[in-house]
DNA sequence: ATGAAAGCGCTAACAA
DNA sequence: TTGTTAGCGCTTTCAT
């Protein structure tokens, strides 16, 4: 037995007012206020007008949660993130707010709802409600990519696009990000370059085969001294250690800004000048690498718009259309390394 | 009519499987799986093992709509977050992505979705489904507040605690970090120095007023120039103007390591030396600041801590009872300015 | 252009 | 310990 509904002009605040009850007061049936309210040109314009004004009045709240049963959808994307709080991520720095930025941007403006998750304990069940999934980090979800793709759950990953053929990726073009750095260092007249960054990760890999694959052209095989992690100091270790085997080394591009700036570091207390002894290039852009002296010259991606393309790419599965993967152009800003 | 039901055996993948198909399955009813997979004490403790197993092998997802329409809850807290992209916002860096990350462990870890959101497009509608909204960055969405805390919903905001008497706030404690900032210069015996950034914000006014406050006690009162944003570019030119009329500042706390690092490019470029002619404390603590050169002293705070406590307190309020402001400690980081 | 009926999948309340 | 009944608020048929 349904409680006594009381209007709001009783002063008792009514939290559940129904579609049922606007159609009371409208004098017209509960599947007409529906469609009313969603603008369906089935209605009569004015019936329409009418019903929207007494919902603003009462300040009706529509019920997702009786449409997502009855539609049997969510209405949802779930959002995969790295959140841990480790200096080691890779997902550091203000990208991944930017992604999501532009995820939640589009998604929302479309009728979506974004579900921010992390993974880290029991949200599975929170994910399995969504009508779709985006993973941001490859790198750290390979189970979790597995994971979702079992439920049959529209999928796409922010990360290396070459990797998997099986599912949509869409990544900037970390190839080419790589081939620009190299070109500049041929343009400086360096031949003697490293790359540094740990290819366990897709996306260094990709940049190291954009790197070496333009260098190779020319004869040169950049050093690759082994980095274990995306720190500063990781960055300075790497870069000491190197410079004690081979000494000549005059140009570093490196798969983060972060380690950029460790090598800047390592290359200063070796006595090296930069840019005048050892170019340098980064990677991301970030506001760390701008406003570092010297400003790091670094490879730029539009965080932005890939968040956009990915929240795109979600509904386009989620429609039911294929979707293919992608990748996103770069290019390279030139400061003072 | 409902569908035939398929079970996984026949090969067909049947995508809504619901507690009555394993009720059928297990042979039991709806109700009996349902108190199974909550694990309630009232099934037998065989009967729920058997269920969840089954449940397991046959792929079942829990339907959450099902279950919010019928407990007239969403168990979703919706996070209202700035993103537009401006270099101009406060909300840059990594710490909106710690908050995120604190807010988004606790919730998940308690039952609750957490639904990300921008209030750029008409995410409304979005907002309003969910049991609580929490929001970050106050400065920004004083309309928002109003609107939120106008459908009576349950509300948390993250900024800063004096101001505003009528909702539940959470913030570090800027008074206290602007007094560590005072004491600091007042035991290195500076006595002119300098608040940089906009008091219109909050948070950087509790900042300013235990600044003050504390050098007030001494005799000092520090200038505090015009700044408009946010940025390296408005630390610097803020600083320039200020040194072509008070040429002898020996300290200087900035509201944000940004404006700190625009102001240490400032004070070299009139060749003074920092730390040695001028003291210089930034906020927040960054990578940013902490990997500049020379190392930004900060006034730290933690924002995971605060993610979980915001997310406490939400789920207290969203479960009728009563939360209160609190205030996060914070402490200052020393390094080479 | 509007309405009546039915049911999405779940769980509180009340039996048994 | 388990089951029956009923209904959360919405929207898709299928009428009118």
């Amino acid at each position: 037995m349904r409680p006594p509904k009381t209007g709001p002009a009783d002063g008792r605040k009514s939290d559940s007012l129904t579609m049922a009850d606007l159609a009371k007061v409208a004098g017209v049936s509960a599947i007409t206020v529906s469609r009313a309210l969603r603008d369906s040109p089935l209605v009569n314009p004015e019936t329409r007008a009418r019903i929207a004004e007494i919902a603003r009045q009462y300040g009706y709240a529509f019920n997702v949660s009786a449409r997502n049963l009855r539609l049997r959808r969510s209405m949802t994307v779930a959002v995969v993130v790295e959140m841990k709080p480790t200096l080691e991520r890779q997902m550091s720095g203000p990208y991944p707010l930017d992604l999501l930025g532009g995820i939640t941007q589009e998604l929302t403006s479309s009728g979506y709802s974004v579900l921010l998750t992390s993974l880290q304990g029991g949200a599975l069940s929170h994910v399995q409600a969504a009508d779709g999934v985006i993973l941001l980090g490859q790198g750290a979800h390979e189970d979790a990519m597995h994971e979702v793709q079992g439920w049959g759950r529209p999928m796409v990953v922010w990360g290396a696009v070459s990797r998997h053929e099986s599912h949509v990726v869409v990544g900037s073009d970390n190839r080419r990000g790589g081939a620009l750095a190299a070109e500049r260092f041929l343009a400086l007249g360096r031949s003697r370059p490293v790359f540094l960054g740990d290819p366990a990760h897709a996306e260094f890999a990709e940049r190291l085969e954009g790197f070496a694959g333009t260098l190779s052209k020319y004869g040169i095989t950049p050093f690759t001294p082994m980095v274990s992690s995306f720190t500063v100091t990781a960055g300075a270790e790497a870069v000491h250690a190197l410079l004690a085997q081979h000494p000549q080394i005059d140009a570093l591009f490196a798969a983060s800004d972060l380690l950029a700036i460790g090598a800047i570091r390592a290359l200063i207390e070796h006595g090296r000048r930069v840019p005048d002894d050892v170019s340098v290039i980064g990677y991301d852009d970030t506001p760390l690498g701008a406003t570092y002296v010297p400003p790091l010259s670094s490879v730029h991606q539009n965080f932005i718009d890939a968040g956009v393309l990915l929240a795109r790419k979600i509904r386009t599965l989620i429609e039911g259309q294929p979707a293919t993967s992608e990748t996103l152009p770069t290019h390279l800003v030139l400061r003072a390394t």
